[in-house]
RNA sequence: GCUACUGUAGCUCAGUCGGUAGAGCAGCUGAUUCGUAAUCAGCAGGUCGUGUGUUCGAGUCACAUCAGUAGCUCCA
């Protein structure tokens, strides 16, 4: 290692890794029965997974925090050693996960070891050198959850303590200070203060929009419309009940009922769809389409429910209903290349838009994938293929694509630096053939299409949580429910607070004017912390002289104006889309 | 679904040892006509998530249940 710094991500990871191993010494002194499972160093910190008969409390966190600063300060060498696979199995003797574990390395591996005075942990390393070079004063136990057993939930569940660590107690609290910023921007909390939408006990899953947010979702959809108008698709609109032969036929009978909701109509049973893509199916075939009709775009802004589990609920990011900006291209098979590229360019063109910051992941087929192995190998192919190309980096995410094919998924980050897949881009070789699609090709003779699966959004309900935690609820002026405040001082300058208002509302902008009787500087507080973009003060010197005394949401006074002047200037913002 | 925790007015929260509910903001009424982030006064607002139990008595204790929060699993 040649820096000490996090700078070094070897040393990063070793420093926190090493503080992992002191929180399971502290736990080993405090609770000598608790058994060991795994403690990686992770994004800010790390965790400890134990087996422990009763869940730690909050005070026996405190206690093992204090446990740890006592491990740092005896200053304890860690000394690594290697064993061979009988004589690590009898170290470990009373350890049943660190013996499924060594038991579960490959006859060739290396057994190695780190102890720091009585304490020893089977572990790959590398770690620092020294317990005593871990920063007392920047670490934190942060919580205490359940975890399964390997990731597994046929498997025990663990108790799982997590910590946060830096190499200064400025940096840790730092990022203290940013988990609390975060809160302050949770979309659920802006949801309800702005207004926006709201999740009720009646529905769980279910979300509400009210006005406010009726006026961001409408714009999204605007832009949307426009924007894949533009690209050369057409959009439908599929039903949200269909019949069980449907969903046989799709194979979501057997691979994803488990998710889905179902109602009787007349004797028979109907399921309320958890994907477009069935339904879509069907439009497509209900004529012929000749080569020269490929590639079909089709968009559809389509209502779908899934019986997500309770515990997986999280306001607007994982709901129950949610609406999917679908939309599928049928296509030949020389057409694949270059609309999925096409596909990764629009939905690039959308996130810059909104200026998100996002990574892409490539997702290869799951076991349980209804197509031939020729078939996986040729469609994982052709997007690994495409990425490549266009030089883009990707993670890879070995079997987690749909049932149906594999996919590229763009994972957009929230306020406190969780990830939300947000686009994706399936391909399917699987649906066209399960539904018989055909075109007829220059050859005159009957030809299967390819098709993708693809979102930009996602959902509109994800993607409005995540616009709200991005733009911590000061939405850009062409999304902002309300777009303009007009605020008299006075009851004198009502009247032309009105006419400023009627002017502005004619030049198609949202605008509301404040005519109570209250202080402008009670006004303006109201304004801004509703988060309005403009606020127009107007007095007794604007109406003789037909201005505006503008006030900026993020930078508050910027000066009297001409009417017209300051309607050119939000019009062009508006139109631009600026953030 | 699993583990832990939480649930008191529209919102944020207080409520001691079990003795029958309190504040600020928001709302309503009135006064105030004011130049860039909160004018003053008054009024109204709650089956303490729900149910059952313990008790002379439950917001407070127990059990069940619903919902939420964090994480796990899963996923747009």
């Amino acid at each position: 290692m040649s820096e000490y710094t996090f700078e070094n991500a070897e040393f990063k990871k070793a420093y926190r890794h090493t503080t992992a191993h002191i929180l399971a010494h502290a736990v080993k002194r405090l609770f000598p029965h608790a058994k060991l499972a795994i403690g990686p160093a992770i994004e800010d910190g790390f965790y400890y997974d134990f087996d422990v008969p009763e869940p730690f409390s909050p005070e026996d966190l405190e206690r093992i925090e204090a446990e740890m600063k006592n491990i740092i300060k005896e200053k304890l060498p860690l000394e690594r050693f290697e064993l061979p696979r009988e004589k690590a199995l009898e170290l470990m003797k009373d350890e049943p996960y660190k013996i499924e574990l060594i038991n579960d390395l490959p006859d060739d591996a290396v057994i190695s070891f780190y102890r720091q005075g009585d304490f020893t942990d089977l572990c790959a390393g590398p770690h620092l050198d020294n317990t005593g070079r871990v920063k007392a004063n920047a670490f934190k136990l942060t919580s205490c959850t359940g975890a399964y057993w390997r990731g597994d939930s046929n498997n025990k569940m663990l108790q799982r303590i997590y910590g946060t660590c830096f190499m200064s107690k400025a940096e840790l609290d730092a990022h203290l200070a940013r988990i609390e910023e975060a809160k302050r921007r949770d979309h659920r909390k802006l949801g309800r203060e702005l207004d926006l939408f709201a999740v009720f006990e009646e529905g769980p899953g279910f979300p509400f929009f009210f006005p406010n947010g009726m006026v961001i979702r409408n714009e999204l959809e605007n832009y949307w419309r426009d924007l894949h108008r533009k690209r050369g698709y057409q959009e439908i609109k599929t039903p949200i009940i269909l019949n069980e032969d449907l969903w046989h036929r799709s194979g979501h009978w057997d691979k994803y009922k488990e998710n889905m909701y179902f109602t009787e109509i007349d004797g028979d049973t109907y399921a309320v769809k958890p994907m477009n893509c069935p339904g879509g199916m069907l439009a497509y075939k209900r004529r012929m389409w000749s080569y020269k009709d490929l590639p079909l775009r089709v968009a559809e802004l389509g209502l779908v429910h899934r019986h997500e589990l309770s515990g997986a609920l999280h306001g607007l990011m994982r709901v129950r209903a949610f609406t999917q900006d679908d939309a599928h291209i049928f296509m030949t098979e020389d057409q694949m290349a270059s609309e999925i590229a096409g596909v990764i360019e629009k939905i690039d063109s959308i996130y810059a838009t909104f200026g998100f910051s996002y990574y892409l992941e490539l997702s290869t087929c799951p076991e349980n994938f209804i197509g031939t192995p020729e078939m996986k190998e040729r469609s994982e192919r052709v997007l690994k293929d495409v990425l490549e190309s266009m030089g883009r980096d990707y993670v890879l995410n070995e079997g987690d694509g749909a049932f149906y094919g594999p996919k590229i998924d763009f994972h957009l980050t929230d306020a406190i630096g969780r990830t939300w897949q947000c686009g994706t881009i399936q391909l399917d070789f699987q649906m066209p053939e399960r539904f018989e699609l055909e075109y007829t090709g220059p050859d005159g003779l009957k030809h299967r299409p390819v098709m993708l699966h693809t979102a930009a959004f996602g959902s509109l309900e994800r993607f409005i949580g995540i616009l709200t935690e991005h733009f911590a609820g000061a939405f850009p002026l062409w999304l902002a429910p309300v777009q303009v405040i007009v605020l008299p001082i006075t009851d004198r300058s009502t009247e032309y607070a009105v006419s400023v208002a009627k002017r502005l509302d004619d030049a198609g902008f949202r605008v509301e004017t404040d005519t109570r009787n209250e202080k402008i500087g009670f006004k303006i507080r109201e304004a801004q912390v509703r988060k309005i973009p403009y606020m127009l003060v107007v007095g007794d010197k604007e109406a003789e002289q037909g201005t505006v005394a503008v006030r900026k949401r993020s930078v508050g006074d910027v000066g009297a104006m001409d009417l017209e002047t300051f309607i050119a200037q939000i019009a062009e913002e508006k139109n631009t889309r600026a953030y």
